[in-house]
DNA sequence: AACTATTAATAAGA
DNA sequence: TTCTTATTAATAGTT
């Protein structure tokens, strides 16, 4: 187009690509109301900027017909009966407002959102990033006090499975005490003793079902909680 | 815009105003095409020729939402006359899939605010929070560091305006001294001196219009730059 | 916001 | 319709 030709892709900066937004916008617009003028067509432009901001252009004849449709309903809502086409009319009315006060939205939320990214600081004064630090440092403290707490969690978890684990050790050391005292009386008595598979099928070093906690905690803590 | 430059009003020659149509048409769409694609923006541009043949362009995001309404209506494209009614149906799709696809967007930005500003927390898991603490932590940075920006900006300033000083110093002295020759000579001469006011008009201990600088820095400084 | 060197769009003609 | 080409229009980078 100028200076240099560029590739049609996302413009990265910006500046510049608001820059851009700006200048072919208007030729967008400029081109589609020569087409409609020079050809007769009827067009609808509707244009959204990355920020949520709303541009419109629709040929005239469409407005025309929708202005000389306002004029009638006028009319028709001291009737009641609103027509189809009338019922389109006011919910598109209705609609395209809406529109605009949702864009609007959008704009402010995104504009608070690109803040807090720290992307667009350069238009803050002292107060205002002071302000937008604080928020930032309490969302931090909140972010790491969420992590603390999922943190507490799996150690109390991990506290109460071991206090189990060492309980059902114990008593298994107890069972397997027992058992010894009976293969010894059943030694001394020449009986064979039955199997202890039992010891197997409940051993507590299968009872790892609940969650990789290592490779959690692994990856929680290098940036320090 | 070649061969000649062409007023904008209807072309009267039907076969023309066909031709160029087509031209400008494509024209239109690839430069709506490419501000979508530079700038980020949403699109939607919907062209009826004078004919009543349709042509339209939306940008991604837009477009499927549009597809689903489009499946429906092929119906009325087998049918053939674009009415009005036609036409506003289009506008009104067009403005309440963009309202719908803005409410999305809106509740979206909403979440993703709180969550930023810790309200949200619970639902995510450690890998989630970390990734938040990172983007916390890098606004956060970025915040001070505009802070450092404007704080060094205003050190320069002031050292600037401290060399002026030193400088309007230096040169006053210097009248201060020629004068205070001149006195004496006249005094020597029995003749009086003219008053020497001027000194107090341009006194560099008024020249504080800039700004409150030690209280901004007493703000700034406390939590740590 | 204005300028200008270039590229892009396109009116007319084939 | 499509291609070519002489011109005008749009605009990227710069100031």
């Amino acid at each position: 187009m100028t200076r240099r030709k560029i590739q049609i892709k996302k413009i990265d900066n910006t500046t510049a690509r608001q820059v851009t937004f700006s200048k072919r916008r208007r030729g967008l617009f400029k081109k589609a109301q020569e087409l409609s003028t020079l050809c007769d067509a009827e067009i609808a432009l509707v244009v959204f900027s990355a920020t949520g901001k709303l541009f419109e252009f629709t040929s005239s004849s469409v407005q025309q017909v929708i202005e000389r449709h306002h004029l009638l309903s006028s009319d028709f809502d001291k009737l009641n009966h609103p027509s189809l086409e009338l019922q389109s009319f006011c919910m598109s009315q209705l609609e395209s407002s809406t529109s605009a006060a949702l864009s609007k939205e959008i704009a402010e939320k995104t504009h608070e959102l690109r803040k807090l990214r720290g992307e667009e600081l350069q238009e803050l004064n002292m107060k205002e990033l002071q302000e937008l630090e604080k928020l930032l440092g309490s969302g931090l403290r909140r972010v790491r006090d969420a992590k603390c707490e999922i943190v507490l969690k799996e150690i109390t978890s991990l506290k109460w499975k071991g206090s189990q684990l060492m309980q059902e050790n114990k008593r298994l050391k107890q069972v397997m005490m027992e058992n010894r005292q009976v293969q010894t009386l059943e030694l001394e008595q020449g009986q064979s003793s039955e199997p202890i598979g039992d010891f197997i099928h409940s051993d507590p070093s299968q009872d790892h079902d609940s969650s990789d906690i290592s490779l959690k905690l692994g990856l929680a803590f290098p940036s320090g909680i």
